[in-house]
DNA sequence: ATTGAAATTTTCACGAC
DNA sequence: GTCGTGAAAATTTCAAT
């Protein structure tokens, strides 16, 4: 994506990825027909890979999140971790890193319990160690990678 | 939100926030209209706090991402942080956790020469000491947080 | 990439439950 | 208060340039 009105209708797309084509097209100086025929581009060559609606926490009954590191016992079965881990909704995300652990995930349930039964599910399906830090507080969440264009 | 078809449809919005209200009116078994007025009773209410689309991080340019541990030096200072450190653009994510640390931030960044400037300027910004777990491999991220609905 | 016309969708006022 | 209907306005789609 080196194209720089790529990058602009990206970076509007992100953060408002509910507005018509009109307004895209005025935001970023081109017809509807181009903008929809660069969006479709866009999605189809994998830059945009999606897109959602951010939830309120609280509201969907999942107020209490945590990072989870995990580390497999048996590291021949590292690699698996990812696809074992998967079928649990509570995982929001999944990462390998460099570090004393191998994993790190960050998942969202409704309630302490729920974060125990969690863990024991993890470490029953991979014979890992876990550590899990628990989030007091989010102040800001899922902010938009790509720069703002100015507001000319 | 108690009501079983606003999360239903909270559910639906989360997943596709493009779609119609045609189209979710078809998902959910109600008129346009009423999918319309509960979507804005949704947002007005603050269960759906935001829209995004998601980027893919190397296309943004954007390839390395980290978890940065910040623990302040002074902890008078330490409920300002999120404030402090807000203007940087790389920070995706703040939340304050239970642990060693007292903040968890996720960031992304370009190269790792990047990622050691970001560190510098919060070290700079809040006085703390940081600890860097970088991101080897993303394996999911940003998976909803509300149940899929039967495909009936 | 734009234009313009047809098809679809959204919007909104009104009535029914 | 919630939901459905219908007509006007806005938007999307697509073929032609």
């Amino acid at each position: 994506m080196e194209d720089p009105v790529d990058r602009r209708l990206a970076a509007e797309v992100a953060r408002d990825p509910r507005a018509t084509l009109s307004q895209l097209s005025a935001r970023v100086g081109l017809s509807s027909s181009a903008v929809q025929a660069r969006l479709k581009r866009l999605e189809n060559s994998g830059v945009i890979t999606g897109y959602r609606a951010v939830i309120d926490p609280e509201a969907a009954g999942k107020p209490l999140s945590a990072f989870i590191e995990v580390t497999p016992l048996d590291p021949t079965q590292a690699d698996e971790v990812p696809g074992l881990l998967e079928h649990l909704s509570a995982i929001e995300s999944c990462y390998s890193i460099a570090g004393e652990a191998s994993y790190m995930l960050f998942v969202r349930v409704a309630a302490p319990r729920d974060l125990e039964t969690l863990i024991q599910s993890i470490r029953r399906a991979v014979l890992a160690n876990t550590r899990t830090t628990v989030v007091l507080q989010t102040f800001y969440e899922h902010r938009p990678m790509l720069e703002a264009p100015e507001t000319d």
